[in-house]
DNA sequence: CGCGTCCTTGACACATATCAAGCCAAGTGG
DNA sequence: CCACTTGGCTTGATATGTGTCAAGGACGCG
């Protein structure tokens, strides 16, 4: 049994700032859980019985077309918290892409003791406008950017979220590891995993980027790529 | 002056469910203000300096790139709410479609009294996570449908938003007058004004709609829009 | 070593962007 | 009342970026 007081993203999901009563309350409805890499907490269009906060590990939101074709609307990073409360059906499939642990939450449960703290529904209130934020930002790559446009984007991105040991204080690092395959960057970017693949080596090519391995990315040329990303 | 007793969004916009005593609090921080078509509100990367109620016509909210293209990732009609409590600077111009009427509060008054208030603060919850789940599902239009996909799902939403009057609940209206000119219908799909021009005539020579004027769609096979939106 | 999975590369097709003209409706001024 | 202008829309010809299909290569794992 896992206690609050312990947990690495204690004071930075949002049960950070809660009173030590609040956090007991809390513990009480919580409970750890792993994920292997590909498992699911959440299914689009059935209802949603957990909440979770992302304790270590990647956990992508996905939404479906009909014909299968999927694209990701959101990656949940350790201290992210995951989930529609106060809906009873879930918008999207949360997936881990790692292995994973997240702390989960009986939605019911949650949603009524976040209606009775305001303190915890107001972070809450501040998380979802980050991602809001984020979201529509998003849009702008998936609408407006050219595949080359897109990747560096993304690259960039990758670089301030994946800082090592997901710690942000040390600022974007130049070489990191993807937690993702080709063709989830490509689900990420709404793009084929060919095109994906190709925006890549041409970059190796013109000496913006090296691929030590699969997974790793190493940045060459921060500038070239921010003029890419315009 | 006018007061919120009398405002015609008083019981759809976050206001609904306060009680006199905060009403006539937010009265106090609060002026009604018209805007003609294209005027701002709000611009990108700039202090936020108000937040808002849409009383009437319909704002839109938009991102640009480095060249000037511009997507739009938000449309905010009568009673909903524009702008970003809680944090200086904005994420997006906020502009007029049509002539408007919006109830501007000033952000810092505004943020105090949300602060203060834990009612509407959760008025304020609601309503971001569902535009966050509405921002979520166009992902998946901008990027993976096609122009075609995108203009039948565009279609499709615009029968349920734009009911006559505004009144959601005489449901879906099969004809309506669009706010919009094709250069914005083509900002809120990711496609040039030619491409939305030529699908909005082949669906008319497929007699999936009528286009009895610029602006105005009539709907005449809802069912093979839907089989398109996929 | 062999097998499976993921990735890369190539040839080609096709959807959508781009460039360019012309059209239509509404407004303006003679 | 009729030319003329204007801005938004449509249509056509062409270019191009990205998707599709197909094959081959690299790496990890039993």
């Amino acid at each position: 049994m896992s206690s609050c007081d312990q947990c690495v993203v204690r004071n930075r999901a949002i049960c950070a700032g809660l009173d030590s009563e609040e956090l007991q309350a809390l513990n009480r409805i919580s409970h750890h859980q792993k994920m292997r890499a590909g498992e699911s907490l959440l299914w689009e269009g059935e209802n949603t019985l957990v909440v979770a906060n992302v304790i270590e590990g990647v956990v992508k939101l996905t939404v479906s077309n009909a014909d299968g074709r999927e694209q990701i609307v959101g990656l949940m990073f350790s201290s992210d918290f995951i989930g529609r409360p106060f809906g009873a059906e879930s918008p999207f499939n949360a997936t881990a892409v790692t292995d994973a642990q997240v702390c989960v939450f009986h939605r019911s449960s949650f949603d009524r003791f976040a209606a009775e703290h305001p303190n915890l529904q107001q972070k809450l209130l501040f998380r979802t406008l980050d991602e809001l934020d984020r979201t529509r930002r998003w849009m702008l790559l998936l609408g407006r950017k050219s595949a080359e446009g897109k990747m560096a984007s993304f690259l960039l991105e990758m670089t301030e979220r994946l800082a090592p040991n997901g710690c942000i204080s040390f600022g974007p690092a130049d070489k990191f590891e993807l937690p993702f395959g080709r063709q989830q960057i490509a689900d990420i970017l709404g793009l084929t995993i060919e095109t994906v693949s190709r925006q890549l080596t041409r970059m190796r090519d013109d000496g913006l980027i090296d691929l030590p391995s699969r997974r790793e990315i190493q940045i060459l040329n921060r500038n070239a790529l921010e003029d890419m990303a315009a």
